[in-house]
DNA sequence: ATGATATGTCAGTCTTGTTGACATATCTCA
DNA sequence: TGAGATATGTCAACAAGACTGACATATCAT
């Protein structure tokens, strides 16, 4: 176990002081980082009726062709209940379609449609020219720094999972 | 301006390919991280009837003794009707207080009581054990490359304000 | 005194999450 | 083949947390 791992759970001397400050930095740029990121899509999405809900559902579908809705609400960690509504609308509106699955006929395998990958597409460049003004002017490694750290902040018992969603060898 | 950012607005070459692949690394992973990183305090918040609304304000507030209304709605972001509902919470039961401005009395300077403080930095320390828990076993530079890649996701237009308050000198 | 500013509040709406209950189709296995 | 498990769909009610629009009050600034 490191000493900064420790350090958090016992006083370091007798005291009754705290190991460590907080890292409020990190903590509050998170948070402004995250509210600006989102922001950008925001707009777009205003244009088409759409809310946050819809872009993470569409994302993840566009990005992993024949996703079934059991891997995708174990992706977004919502109710199916709360999918539905949305997955509904998008599947209307004609951005997503859902087939039945060939080897399980119980599973409805998703796929964005043409209109539904371009969208996808749009929204992640705006993301994209973010990050990458972001990015740019900063050390070359600091794109796989940011990447492990991230990583290494999802739940461990969930970062096989992530890192095979993300990284992973195409197969859904 | 950087070749990064000027290759996203036009075509590298005559194709209509485009420039750069989006990052879908970082915006997926940014995805996770969020959401394993709010959920810690979920937790807790639940155990005092409280939600993220009432966290980011009483984080906010505990961090910046005497901050007013108005700067507390430029960092949140959210309409004045919005706050109040969960600021009359957090006053109500004891956790902020309002104090009328001295130099100017429309003002309300809002402090959090020990029992906020308590409370936020109980909150602030769970996180902190996530980030510290990423951070062990990377590079030391690391904690300084991500602080500066989060700040550089801020828009520019706020991130001076961002440091401001983040970094900068004690006071409101 | 007058207009601008900081805050508070009422009322209604929307999105996105929740729980609980139940229906249907399909698969698996004894 | 039949029974139970599994994947999905749907109805209804509810809650948190955001929104808009309108209006009130207190205080400041000129």
């Amino acid at each position: 176990m490191p000493d900064a791992i420790r350090a958090l759970k016992s006083p370091p001397s007798g005291k009754d002081t705290l190991a460590e400050p907080p890292t409020y930095d990190l903590i509050e740029l998170f948070f402004f980082a995250y509210r600006d990121f989102v922001s950008d899509p925001d707009r777009i999405l205003d244009e088409y009726g759409f809310g946050r809900a819809h872009h993470r559902v569409l994302h993840f579908v566009s990005r992993n062709p024949g996703l079934t809705i059991a891997e995708l609400l174990d992706i977004l960690r919502i109710t199916k209940q709360s999918l539905n509504r949305v997955l509904k609308e998008l599947i209307e509106k004609n951005f997503i379609e859902s087939r039945t699955g060939t080897a399980d006929r119980r599973q409805r395998l998703l796929h964005a449609t043409a209109k539904g990958h371009e969208l996808a597409l749009k929204l992640a460049t705006l993301q994209t020219c973010r990050i990458t003004r972001a990015l740019s002017e900063m050390e070359p490694e600091a794109k796989d720094m940011v990447s492990r750290y991230l990583l290494r902040l999802i739940d461990p018992s969930d970062s096989a999972h992530v890192k095979h969603l993300v990284f992973g060898s195409e197969e859904t």
